[in-house]
DNA sequence: GTGTGTGAAGTGGTTCACAGCG
DNA sequence: CGCTGTGAACCACTTCACACAC
């Protein structure tokens, strides 16, 4: 779950600052996790300024928007250059798309998603995913009733069919939105296919996979406990 | 996002928790956030242990299964006395009751859910959530078709009559799953009652409360493009 | 003056390494 | 001897404070 953060490849204008390691040449920069989350945010955030018709932002208008201090926005948008200016703020249309070269990929993503029940399609009317960089190409079910079938336009197969849909139609990563107790076996079966490169998974389980895929979990339950947590604690 | 459970007042005193007897509680510890998290994980483990008849863990085993470190899980453990065997292990019917102990709530709680639409219906019938710690009791949502409905045996209320509800009620969490656009809406409207502790949000947006509420939220889309973020950096 | 960019200091969580006990 | 419990070292992220550009 852990993950190695590679280089960043974007083009970049302004200077770096970060003295390259020893070990590997070529341009390459760290970008911490928790920063990557924010980034996301920001993004979303300079969307909605941008429909407001907003043409300029500080760190600080950023970072009440979305709790978080202005010292942490401006060293996170920092890391790739100056992109603000001085006395002044950042320009929304411009950091917007600073951000998203930074974040988006260059491609189209093919995603498959396994376990069409109601959470399942929940996500495939999620609008966040109504996207052209996400396509959603397969569903897997064991469902007789749904294999066979379109929903929303996507082809629902049967598990056992999953490896050889995978590699036809060169999906690299796994919504996982099955039972726990099936999860890990869904896994394994869809893994069996090279190509699976990254599995977001919803189930309320830890999942075991090969070395070569990147698993990102959604856990509910595990969020509902924690505000449980705090608020019992808070009482006392 | 993650509003800050830090401010508590514990005053911390000596390190030294529990005696030997688990279920006693109103000792107060400061602990980590990352490390609940960490806590919910090794209790659902526990119970597949506990099904499988397996009587003892190791820390190396569970961190195994859950991917962390032996060392952490051992510390992880620690902080609410000594609970393991040196030796041999941890004892998984022990453990998972001290577990609880320091997880579980000791009451029940009540929630509303807003926004009845694909999301929040899947939630509705989500595993976890089918817990009598559990209880919700409202739904809210602004399509006239589900007014006066009920849903899964839950009522469904205009959010006109949110306030009045979440009273009557006594109603302590909302679970938002409504589209980002209406998000802070329905925030605001549900806030005017008092009562309310705690929002679990699944808009992807990031939304503002007043200080008495802590929030925490499950941003799906935010999870895809770190997945998205990272793969595109191994493959360079 | 205003708000960014950034080294430096601070905070908090993780990992190590070994003592301690069954 | 094995595996836990834990101080101390380590590392990562955050926040501060101030120089600097506009």
């Amino acid at each position: 779950m852990k993950s190695s953060p590679g280089k960043n490849s974007a083009e970049k204008k302004g200077k770096r600052t970060l003295p390259s390691s020893p070990l590997e040449e070529g341009e390459k920069q760290k970008i911490a996790e928790p920063t990557i989350e924010r980034l996301v945010q920001y993004q979303r955030f300079l969307e909605q300024l941008a429909a407001e018709g907003q043409k300029v932002v500080s760190s600080q208008e950023m970072g009440e928007a979305l709790s978080f201090k202005a010292s942490q926005v401006r060293k996170d948008l920092s890391y790739f250059g100056e992109i603000g200016k001085r006395g002044v703020g950042y320009h929304v249309d411009r950091l917007h798309k600073h951000i998203g070269s930074i974040l988006s990929s260059p491609r189209q993503w093919s995603i498959a998603l396994a376990g069409v029940g109601k959470l399942g399609q929940a996500l495939l009317g999620y609008k966040p995913f109504q996207n052209e960089k996400f396509q959603i190409k397969a569903l897997f079910d064991h469902n007789p009733a749904k294999i066979g079938k379109e929903i929303r336009g996507i082809p629902c197969y049967s598990l056992e069919d999953a490896p050889r849909i995978v590699e036809d139609e060169k999906i690299e990563i796994l919504i996982l939105t099955v039972p726990a107790e099936s999860a890990q076996q869904v896994v394994d079966k869809v893994s069996e296919a090279e190509g699976i490169k990254g599995i977001l998974n919803f189930s309320p389980v830890s999942i075991t996979v090969p070395d070569h895929i990147l698993v990102y979990a959604v856990d509910i339950s595990v969020e509902l406990e924690k505000l449980l947590f705090y608020l019992k604690h808070k009482e006392s």
